[in-house]
DNA sequence: CCGTGATGTGTTTACGTATTCACAACGAGC
DNA sequence: GCTCGTTGTGAATACGTAAACACATCACGG
C-alpha cells in the first residue's frame, strides 16, 4: 500500500510552504548564516509544521561526504567491542556515524571490503591483526577514503597506523613478573600469525632473556576465553611448571586463570598470570588480573585525527601510544 | 594496475568503455539476468578495467532503499554488545549493514533519533528498556521506516515488539532456587524504572510467593558489574541473610557474586545466586552462573523478519520468545 | 506473411540536496 | 548621481544511479 498517510516531505515542499526557493531552504539547514534572520525563522517554522527532515542520502550524494566512518572488525571479540564503543561515542559527539563491517574470520574480510567500497565513507578503521596485507593495500588508493590501521603492526608502511606500544608493554609485564622473583615462564599467545601476538611474545621473551629466563611459546589458537581455558591444560605441571604464565591477551589470560584453577592450581599462589589489553573484566574482583591497559580513548582520538585532519600531504603517520601497567593480584606473590 | 587513479569512475564511464548505455551498466549490477550474457561480460570486464564500484549512496537515493538498519542502543553494556554482534552478522549475510546510534544515557536518546531520521534507514532496532515511550512514538510514523522494539516491554502497543519471555524466565529461575530448598530470597534489580526489571522482579516474586517465600527488592542502580558488586554490601548478613540472591541481569549477578565473596561469603555454599540474560561470561568457569539464557539468534531473526517481511498490513506483531534455564554451580547446593 | 510476445538495449527522467551563477536591493564613498 | 561592494535570494545545474518507457529484433504459430 503506497497510500501511506506519511508523505515524504522534501525541501521543495518546505520552500512552497514558506514562500521561498528550495535553495533557501537548503541554506537554512546547511549554512544558516547566509540567510536573513526573518527568512530563516519562517523556513524553520514551515519545516516544523510539515515535519521536514533533511535527507542525508541526498546530501551525501551532492556533497561527496557521508559523515560516516566504517569499521572493519572481527565479529566476536571483547576487546574490539570496547574499541567500537569508544569510537562510536566519539563520532557521535561530532555528528558522525559508525557503520559496522564485521567479519566472522579472515577469509570473509574480502566480502566486507566489497561493501565498504560501495558506501562512500569518509574514513575507515581497519581493525584486527588478522587482516592480510593484500587487503590493506586495496584500501590505500580509494579516492576520498582515509583508511587507518588500528593496532595492526603489519600495516606499517602501507597505511597510517595507530597502535599501543606492544613491545614496551610486553617488556613492562615481563619486568614486573621478574621483579616478583620468578625463575621460569611460559607465554601463551593467541594466534601465532597475528602481528600483535608476535611482537608481544618477542618483547616479553627478550626482556626475560635479559634476566636469563627462557620463555617457551604456546599457541592458544584463538582470541577467546575458551582458547585460553583449553590452553591451560597444555602447560606443563609438576617440576616443569612455570612460575609465571603470560597471556597474549586478557581474554586468553582469563581463560588461563580458570583453566589453571580448574586443574587444581592456585593463581597466584602456584602460578602468576598476566594479560594484555586492559579489558573491564580483567578488573573484576574474581580475577583482578595484572595486565597492560590500552589507552583506548587516546588510540581512538589519534585514529579520528588522522581521518579528519586535513594534513593530506603529510607522510603516513604512525602513532604508537604507550600503555599502562595495571598490577592486580594475579601477580601478587608470597603473602607470607 | 590501471584502475587505481584517484578519479571517480561512474557507470557512465563504464558504459563508454564497454560501448553500451549507462542503463545497461546499471542493470548488470542490479539485475544481471536482464542483460544478455555477452553484453554482461563485456560490461564486467570494462568495469574491472576501470576499477568501477557502484555508488551505494546514489543507489539509495534513487531506489529509496538504503540496505542499512539502524540500532539505537546504550553505549556501555555487555548484553547489548552480544545482541549487536548477532544482529550485524545476520545483516551482513543479507548484504545489509548496521548503523550504530549509541547513547550514553537516556537523555541523549533524542539526539540519536535526530540522526536516525536523516538517514533513510530500512529499519530501526530500538533497544534498551530505558528508551522513553515518547521517543518510541516519534519513530512510529516515519515513512518507509520499520521500527522494532527489542526487549522493551514498555513498547507494547506502540511498536512491533520482540522480546524474551521475562516473566516466565524469572519464574523458572525462582522455581529452580525453590527446588534447591531455600527459605528466603532477595531480588537485586538493575534500575527499577526499567520495564524489564519490573517484569522480572514481579515474575520471580510471584513464583516465590506461591511457595510462601517473600522476596524484597533491592536496586543496584545500574546495569553493570560494578553496580552489582556494590549492591552486595547492601544485602543483609547474619540472621537476616537470604538463602538466595536473584540478580536482575547477568552483569549485576556477576558483580554480586564477587561482592558477596569479597564480603567473606561462599557462593553457593552460603548464598545461591542467579542471573538473567545468558552472557558468555556467565559460563566462565570462575562463575558458572545459573541464569536464563536468551536465544539471541532467535530474537534477532524475529526482529529482522518484522523489518523486512512485506506483511505491512498485519497488526503490530509481538513476538515473545521463551528463554532457557542454564543451571550452573552458583545454585548447586549442599555439597556437604 | 503478418501478428504477437519475448528479449535486449537505449533514452529519458527522477531521487533530494548543495552549490554556482546571476541578479536585485541597498548603503557608502567619491 | 554614479560606481562599487555587500547582502539576500532565486534559477539552474549536477551528484550517480534505477526505473519507466519506447523501440528494435527475433522466434514462432497461424
Amino acid at each position: 500500500m503506497r497510500g501511506d498517510s506519511a508523505v515524504r516531505v522534501t525541501s521543495h515542499d518546505v520552500a512552497a510552504e514558506a514562500g521561498v526557493s528550495q535553495a533557501t531552504v537548503a541554506r537554512v539547514f546547511s549554512a544558516p548564516d547566509k540567510v536573513a534572520l526573518a527568512t530563516r525563522e519562517r523556513v524553520r517554522e514551515a519545516a516544523a509544521r510539515l515535519g521536514y527532515v533533511p535527507n542525508a542520502i541526498a546530501r551525501s550524494l551532492k556533497s561527496q561526504r557521508t559523515d560516516i566512518v566504517g569499521a572493519v572488525v572481527p565479529a566476536k571479540s571483547e576487546y574490539w567491542q570496547d574499541v567500537l564503543t569508544a569510537l562510536s561515542r566519539r563520532l557521535a559527539e561530532q555528528g558522525k556515524q559508525l557503520l559496522l563491517f564485521p567479519f566472522a574470520d579472515a577469509d570473509h574480510v574480502e566480502e566486507a571490503l566489497d561493501s565498504v567500497e560501495q558506501y562512500r565513507l569518509d574514513g575507515l578503521v581497519l581493525a584486527s591483526s588478522t587482516i592480510r596485507p593484500e587487503h590493506l593495500v586495496r584500501m590505500m588508493r580509494r579516492p576520498n577514503l582515509r583508511a587507518v590501521a588500528f593496532n595492526q603492526p603489519a600495516a606499517s608502511g602501507l597505511l597510517p597506523l595507530v597502535m599501543v606500544d606492544n613491545d614496551a608493554g610486553a617488556r613492562d609485564l615481563a619486568e614486573h613478573v621478574v621483579a616478583q622473583g620468578i625463575g621460569t615462564a611460559t607465554f601463551v599467545g593467541t594466534v601465532s600469525s597475528a602481528s600483535t601476538d608476535q611482537i608481544r611474545y618477542r618483547g616479553a621473551a627478550s626482556a626475560l632473556a635479559d634476566h636469563g629466563i627462557a620463555c617457551p611459546y604456546l599457541e592458544a589458537g584463538g582470541f577467546s576465553y575458551d582458547a585460553g581455558y583449553k590452553a591451560a591444560a597444555q602447560i606443563p605441571d609438576g617440576a616443569d611448571r612455570p612460575d609465571a604464565v603470560m597471556g597474549g591477551s586478557d581474554e586468553v589470560a582469563l581463560g588461563l586463570i580458570d583453566g589453571l584453577r580448574t586443574g587444581g592450581l592456585d593463581v597466584p599462589g602456584d602460578v602468576l598470570v598476566t594479560g594484555f589489553d586492559g579489558l573491564p573484566q580483567a578488573s573484576w574482583a574474581g580475577y583482578d588480573l595484572t595486565t597492560l591497559v590500552q589507552p583506548i580513548e587516546v588510540l581512538v582520538d589519534a585514529t579520528l585525527a588522522i581521518i579528519f585532519d586535513d594534513a593530506r600531504d603529510s607522510a603516513q603517520p604512525e602513532r604508537i601510544v604507550p600503555g599502562t601497567l595495571r598490577e592486580g593480584k594475579t601477580t601478587r606473590r608470597g603473602h607470607g
